[in-house]
RNA sequence: GGCGACAUAGCCAAGUGGUAAGGCAGAGGUCUGCAAAACCUUUAUUCCCCGGUUCAAAUCCGGGUGUCGCCUCCA
């Protein structure tokens, strides 16, 4: 097969990827912080890394996926001064924290499951892991990497021989105070330098405490990512995904603590998805309409759709939603579905028929997971002048990647279709018997009547077609 | 202020040195009593602007312009 290509965040080039262990790959994704339901923006990065593991499946390797759930330790919030985002969630909803964590896992993987998003193979709520936290904070601490101030312990940045992986910041050119509400931490050593406990903060309404060496307190807002990823991904990850505004800070403190507390390289692959904009700009929570897939659904949309827009544009580029452009992708999808509700299985499957068009999705999906061209290919299978039973057995294996749940949409499609009462038939009966006798009054009445049930009548060649 | 990404038709969007994919919308046609659907055909002499390299540039280089993101909550 060819080589699998995918844009590397830490070299800034399409890398040839490769695994530390060959054909087992390791794969973390940032999760959710559970204190409100997730808009669609947030959605489009699981959608992409959803892509982005089944086709590693596809391809052949064997998937580990391991996704950590943010149930506690993020501080401040959208609008007024800091406090936990849990906290925050909960006293909006008079209910524990605990119980809002739940509500919202629940509702985010309901989400993912209409977004035909598979569940990742582990899934662990930051707070079962404070033991792994509090050990790794201990050897930071034992081998110099981290140090004690004002009750908190932070993470020692001038240790390492490069901090700013992602970028090539110049650490005085950090602009202070980009957001408000923020204030300078004065027990810094140095500007970069981040919490790795907390047991003193401004913020002392923290709903979630736990003792530890240095105090009760709370573990910092990156540390959960690593030690995650570290207990059951092992010392060597093949590849770390999340949203690309996590680059800095989030992920590039990861990558400082964990390769300080291992003592070696830890991930060599970094896969970021950009962000979906709306026309005012990044979506938000805080800012503007608040999409998420309920509303979709609510609106009418079926969430496949706002899946198949995402795949016809490229994880790397910035996405403008629009509804407009959603009803776009809505017809798109109809129509291709229809396509395929219209194949039958007529007969053996030729199999020299699939290999070009099967290359033309590999080339893409391995050319970066260019899954606009990877749609391009679908039509293509539509197009190709081989049989459908051939046509539908390609669509299944790309769809196994693509999950636009292609085939089962065409199924209930034609099963709608053929499921029509018999008070309809009869209609439709009596306006062929109408039409025969040029009655084209009559026929056009009862064709009206029944679009106002919602009913579309087609004349073909073969007779007539009923739509609902 | 620093760092980074992006700019392709009415809209969405591929293309990464060899003469502009695909989808949506539009136009024309076939079919039809009419319509819808389906099918066929068609729609960018040019890729933000100005230079440069090259036999050849949307693609590479330099300089502009514009849009967006990140700079310790954010996917």
């Amino acid at each position: 097969m060819r080589p699998l290509k995918l844009y590397n965040s830490l070299t800034r080039t399409k890398d040839v990827f490769t695994t530390h262990e060959e054909g087992k790959c390791s794969m973390y994704t940032c999760g959710p912080t559970v204190y409100h339901f997730a808009h669609i923006g947030n959605l489009r990065s699981y959608i992409m890394e959803d892509v982005l593991e089944k086709y590693l499946r596809y391809y052949g390797y064997d998937v580990k996926r391991v996704m950590n759930i943010t149930d506690v330790g993020h501080l401040s919030s959208d609008a007024d001064e800091g406090e936990d985002k849990m906290l925050k969630g909960a006293k909006r909803e008079n209910k524990s924290v605990m119980e809002i964590a739940k509500f919202y896992t629940d509702a985010f993987f309901s989400d993912c499951e209409k977004l035909k998003i598979k569940t990742p193979d582990v899934v662990e709520p930051a707070t079962n892991l404070i033991p792994e936290y509090i050990e790794m904070v201990s050897r930071l601490l034992e081998n110099g990497h981290a140090y004690i101030a004002g009750g908190n312990v932070y993470f020692d940045t001038s240790t390492l021989e490069k901090y700013y992986v992602f970028n090539d910041h110049d650490e005085e050119d950090l602009k202070d105070g980009v957001r408000e509400g923020v204030e300078l931490d004065t027990n810094k050593k140095n500007k970069a330098d981040f919490v790795l406990w907390f047991t003193k903060s401004k913020f002392e309404d923290q709903a979630l405490k736990w003792d530890s060496p240095w105090g009760v307190g709370y573990p910092g807002w990156h540390i959960e990512c690593s030690a995650i990823s570290i207990k059951h991904l092992g010392e060597y990850l093949d590849l770390h995904c999340g949203g690309i505004d996590n680059a800095f800070p989030h992920h590039t403190n990861e990558i400082a603590q964990s390769e300080a507390y291992l003592g070696h390289d830890w991930c060599k692959q970094w896969f970021h998805v950009l962000h979906l904009n709306d026309e005012t700009g990044k979506m938000s929570k805080s800012k503007g309409e608040f999409l998420t897939v309920s509303l979709l659904e609510e609106k009418g949309y079926n969430p496949v759709v706002y899946r198949f827009f995402c795949l016809q544009s490229h994880y790397r580029k910035t996405l403008t939603f629009s509804f407009d452009a959603l009803d776009n992708a809505n017809v798109a999808y109809e129509k291709l579905v229809k396509k395929i509700a219209a194949l039958k299985e007529d007969g053996p499957i030729d199999e020299e028929a699939k290999a070009p068009l099967r290359e033309r999705f590999n080339n893409s999906m391995c050319n970066d997971l260019n899954t606009s061209m990877a749609i391009t290919a679908l039509y293509d299978v539509l197009k190709a002048k081989t049989n459908d039973a051939t046509k539908l057995s390609l669509l299944e294996e790309f769809d196994r990647v693509l999950s636009l749940d292609l085939l089962n949409a065409a199924k209930e499609l034609k099963e709608k279709e053929a499921d029509i009462p018999q008070e309809i038939l009869d209609l439709v009966e009596e306006r062929t018997q109408a039409k025969k006798e040029k009655n084209f009054a009559r026929a056009d009445e009862i064709r009206d009547k029944l679009l106002a049930m919602g009913i579309t009548l087609k004349d073909t060649p073969q007779g007539v077609e009923i739509i609902r």
